[in-house]
DNA sequence: TCAATACTTTGTCCAAGACAAAAATATGAA
DNA sequence: TTCATATTTTTGTCTTGGACAAAGTATTGA
């Protein structure tokens, strides 16, 4: 009786592939992809496999290449620009990421606990989450977005490193450091995975993390920020995440902030950004938090003239 | 000096609202509110106040109410319906919990710390999450929904309070108890405490809880059943879940899980169900999670063969 | 090489109609 | 009464094709 569905509504498909449902009714009509079956009341139904390739278009989208020349290639052309790049992204112990996957594969959630501990405590908290975490939850997200897991082993493996983290920073004393970041995600973003992490980075930087959860909106955050004396606010972004929403809100947060309160936006979401909006940091990668970390304190803790301003400002 | 935005797009409303776009748009049309003002180009512009109505009108619906009253009603009407929740509720050791809801609304988050830790250590686990953490829940809940505090004040409790339960999950070995319980919610109930609190409470009393996270669909459940040898699935469903989806789900999960393991459902959101569906066990209070795990022990633990007396050995 | 211009691509918004799932209400039986 | 079933209303999501501005690319001129 288990209904196994082979195909999805648009909805659904908005929400596995990130592609809003204007976009991808505009998609069909303009490129004549995706094409979806129709169900009795003539609503669209995206076949998995139609659904698998959406996904793999916006990861290359995301990635700088051009909706209206993807849509026209075949499989195999598009299998060919997903290819290269295995080859420059630095392939950091692939074996050991191996080794992890099939941890999650198999759904052994003592062995991957232990694993956890030992290479947190291998290789410190910063490499841990840069060369372990943060690649290992791509390739979870990869692995589900291909089908390869199931919910439930995605969902054990985020408790598991959830759990680790929490469990990490319980035993982290927080001292009064500077700068304090306010931590959250916008509404319609539910992920706390990034915030944790960011959290622990920020710890061990002697920073003092305000971690807020997820879903705040925009008029909260800013009363959040004033309320408990932030410096920055640092949102994150998923993947899933829509990027006109993303840009929209942080452009509504810039706008609603305090100038002196910095915003750093992090996470996959942002990663497809060229620009950022005008005053607003971006960290597609954690080690890009350590340089606005480093900023920050270098502008604040010495005179606040910028240094390296190009404007004769002060005439 | 920055533009305070006076109102915002429709991308902008569906983010702080919670509300679709063609949602909005339908109200407009239906029911004449709201009614935004429109840019040049012709596009809905929301004006601040009716956000802000919006979002209580989305309180006010996720309680109960339909969108067909309220949207008919005018301002002093609809602040009518956001008081009298008052009177049902029973008001236990007020005291103390006045003093919590103080630390809550002031959002001193470190005195909050360090209030948890105390309460915790004081009267230990099992009375903490009964007498304290779920009546403070309850009560934050409440709050909220009148529009006694905002959502950051009832983010950063609800953060704090996680933070708690996990680091004193981090303290407690996992031996390997029995009865094997799934912790996790069906798909939509976003609540997370709930199921902490009740993995403390298994973990403190020798049983061994597997926490699964929220939102796995009934299909993912069986396969984590089955997987890791499960002996009963615990669900947790808050108030603002709708009975009718609880009560559906717990069946579809009754028929597809094999017989011998139980199901209990707990959370604010089965207080109102009266008769459980067959073959599953209802608790609306902690103290009926006691029960079931008595309950389980007796027909388990000794032989399969249903034997009522007790052992010899142990006189 | 760089900046300003013109052209192309692309995502979001709009309108009004349609329909089924959910909720409320009515009806009948134990 | 209380429960189960049928009927009506409510309500959110989906549909279509057209429009438009912001972002990206190509072209031009210094």
């Amino acid at each position: 009786m288990n209904t196994d569905p082979v195909a999805l509504p648009i909805a659904s498909v908005e929400r596995e592939t990130g592609l809003s449902k204007d976009t991808l009714r505009v998609w069909e009509r303009r490129y004549g992809f995706p094409v979806p079956a129709r169900d009795a009341k003539g609503e669209r139904l995206y076949p998995l496999g139609q659904v698998r390739r959406l996904v793999q278009i916006k990861r290359l989208i995301d990635r700088g290449h051009r909706p209206g020349k993807l849509l026209t290639l075949d499989e195999g052309a598009l299998a060919a620009l997903d290819a290269p790049l295995d080859a420059e992204r630095p392939e950091i112990s692939t074996r050991h990421l191996d080794r992890w996957m099939h941890l999650v594969k198999t759904h052994d959630h003592e062995a991957m606990q232990a694993l956890f501990r030992r290479d947190l405590f291998r290789c410190g908290m910063s490499r841990f989450v840069q060369d372990i975490a943060a690649p290992l939850i791509a390739r979870v997200g990869d692995a589900w977005a291909r089908n390869q897991i199931g919910v439930f082993e995605e969902h054990l493996f985020s408790q598991h490193l959830e759990k680790l983290f929490r469990s990490a920073l319980s035993g982290l004393a927080l001292n009064d450091g500077r700068p304090r970041v306010l931590l959250t995600t916008l509404s319609g973003e539910e992920h706390t995975l990034g915030l944790l992490m960011v959290e622990a980075l920020l710890t061990v930087e002697d920073a003092y993390p305000v971690l807020l959860g997820p879903q705040t909106p925009v008029s909260e955050i800013v009363r959040a920020a004033l309320a408990k004396e932030i410096d920055a606010v640092c949102l994150s972004f998923s993947s899933a995440y829509p990027v006109s929403l993303a840009t929209q809100g942080v452009i509504e947060l810039r706008r609603s902030l305090p100038a002196d309160i910095c915003i750093w936006a992090g996470g996959y979401g942002v990663k497809s950004l060229r620009k950022p909006p005008g005053g607003v940091c971006l960290i597609p990668e954690f080690a890009d938090l350590f340089a606005c970390l480093g900023a920050w304190r270098q502008t604040r803790q010495t005179d606040p003239l910028p240094r390296q301003g190009k404007h004769t400002e002060d005439n």
